[in-house]
DNA sequence: TGTACATCAGTGAACGCGCGTTCACTGATGTAC
DNA sequence: TGTACATCAGTGAACGCGCGTTCACTGATGTAC
């Protein structure tokens, strides 16, 4: 858990501010948390709602508190979104520690990776969704805040693809672009898979694992001609 | 123009609404066309807006005409949505016929394909920006539309490969998702490129380009082991 | 060619609604003595 | 322990606004004769 904090400074303010509260709670009860807000709107999230067509009175009303009362949590919806979207950085942490425990048993690490994807994917919280349903809208904090949270997991991936590859007696080149076109392929494919029913899982699990060894074994190939042949 | 419409219906049903439209104008002029408000719902589109805020009032007074006006050419929003998805299908075309003529003449088709599609990202038109940036929320409808725009270009990808390969003597395995993985990874990387500066555009195309030779050159190397053992 | 008529694209006014935000408030909770 | 007080989380009412949608209209355009 420390090194996840150490990883991910928005997870640890995140992290901050809720201890902080709860201290705070102990001696004031505060019936009104931020979780509750946070809640709230993932509940509201589905297929055809983004956390960006939500409403200040639609959380509020969710919530059971009055519209007024939400301004004691947040200053705004943009606020709370940017609040979700480094929630969400959780479920990544979880993808991560999954991903590696896999690896070090599991014949495959790429599959064990996008299993463990595909578990958040589904899982009850929804957290995932949040990165996902979004586009490339919203305004630049939230904008930023689903970046930051690319990067970390991207920056995790590319410290595991090293780790794994040279156990494996091999050097990996470009691991940062490596890990940066399986993040973002994963995620793209992600995004379209959160609509297809579940019976579906085990073919895109199997497309997915594919792809990414794909990517993997095609960086091996191109190794060399990579440094010197790049234009 | 008959291959292209043959590939995708969506575009030939646009256009023949379109030529069936001006037939009609030719003999009753109408100052208000799709068109005008297809342009200006692309007008209002930029970093922070995506096509599923704007409002149709928005809209309407950007075309310059009464609120109520809009309903002569469209039920609603989404259906201007779904307008406007099918005719960025355009830019896709422009991307694929663009790409193709420069895969008979470069030295690396996918370096030329990825800089055709960095050139309609960065186009006037701003037409693909309505691709990448919705996320998946919005009608069903609306997300049928931005799918089919996906599948068109995937097959159209797919075909590119196979000969491209064949030309070379070699035989692709699954070309449909070596397909699919670099289509799902440049739509995601150009999503969030939209928003960088131009000044990095060349860095992007050389990591794209990079990213797209890994998985063509790692589909050949997996394509062995693919068949027997992809579980 | 000229005139009377039908069509229908575009309008202006109006509606009810949910929104974000404000204000002065209330009443439960913790603190000081 | 008991009481008076300060704090402040949560409230109810109200505001002005932009929205989608409706209605009856108007006036330019094309057609019939």
């Amino acid at each position: 858990m420390m090194d996840q904090a150490a990883a991910v400074p928005a997870l640890v303010s995140l992290q901050t501010q809720f201890h902080a509260e709860s201290e705070h709670a102990a001696g004031r009860k505060a019936s009104i948390s931020r979780e509750d807000l946070l809640a709230a709107a993932l509940k509201l999230i589905g297929p055809h709602r983004s956390v960006s067509t939500l409403s200040l009175r639609e959380v509020a009303r969710e919530a059971g508190i009055a519209p007024n009362s939400f301004y004691r949590q947040f200053r705004d919806m943009d606020e709370l979104a940017v609040a979700l979207i480094d929630l969400a950085g959780l479920s990544l942490q979880k993808i991560i520690d999954a991903a590696r425990l896999r690896a070090a048993t599991d014949r495959s690490a790429a599959r064990g990776a996008v299993e463990a994807f595909m578990e958040q994917l589904r899982a009850d919280d929804q957290l995932l969704h949040v990165l996902l349903r979004e586009g490339t809208a919203g305004s630049d904090a939230f904008k930023h805040a689903v970046e930051r949270q690319l990067n970390f997991f991207e920056e995790e991936l590319r410290i595991s693809l090293i780790q794994i590859n040279a156990a494996q007696g091999v050097v990996l080149r470009e691991p940062a672009l490596v890990a940066k076109a399986i993040t973002r392929l994963v995620f793209g494919m992600g995004a379209t898979a959160m609509d297809l029913p579940r019976a579906k899982d085990p073919e895109l699990v199997r497309q997915l694992t594919l792809m990414v060894r794909m990517i993997i074994a095609g960086s091996r190939t191109l190794a060399v001609e990579n440094g010197t042949n790049a234009a």
